[in-house]
DNA sequence: TCGAAGATTCTA
DNA sequence: AGAATCTTCGAA
């Protein structure tokens, strides 16, 4: 199966009460520390798996959660996943497109910049256009930060009311 | 050891 | 608007 990563959020350390990594290492966000390029991934909500690109060298945190794709292939067996949605459902959340995929905590630590059962390609594409925005689902701490960034105008990206975009540089 | 919160989603 | 659902973490 392949997507498009059309809609992501950036989340740093000790500067970002919204971080997993705001108190420091833990045993869960320990790959937030680890080394650049590889999957954290964390269950949340009793329910949902989210997946996250890891950014930064050793020993500093960083990753960016993927929070939605535009499916490319592999789509009748991503509908098989999530049974009984629209296609633009499929994969427009962070928890969506883990379940659309079948990813888990299985495919935690992996290196996501070597081929392998889950990794990411860079397909060079040019003039997409990025807005900007506040983060979705943070609380009232880190909420002022516009560290979402999605592709205006994708139908694919999830869909939340009360989001403050970026006006103007 | 316990309790509260959570980078969400689905249903009513 | 509210429930579901359970892991994780920090405090006691």
């Amino acid at each position: 199966m392949v997507g498009q990563i059309v809609e992501v959020e950036a989340y740093r350390g000790k500067d970002d009460p919204a971080s997993h990594a705001f108190r420091g290492p833990t045993p869960r966000n320990a790959p937030m520390f680890g080394e650049p390029g590889h999957a954290y991934i964390y269950f949340t909500y009793g329910n949902h798996y989210c997946l996250n690109f890891t950014t930064q060298r050793v020993g500093v945190p960083g990753a960016v959660l993927i929070r939605a794709l535009q499916p490319v292939e592999g789509i009748s067996l991503m509908k098989r996943f999530r049974p009984n949605v629209a296609d633009v459902e499929l994969t427009s959340g962070p928890g969506k497109l883990t379940k659309a995929l079948w990813i888990d905590k299985s495919l935690n630590e992996q290196d996501l910049t070597v081929r392998g059962p889950l990794f990411v390609v860079d397909r060079g594409d040019k003039g997409l256009e990025i807005a900007r925005s506040t983060r979705i689902g943070v609380g009232e701490h880190g909420g002022d930060k516009f560290w979402r960034f999605f592709v205006r105008g994708n139908p694919y990206i999830s869909r939340r009311g009360g989001i403050r975009e970026m006006t103007s540089s």
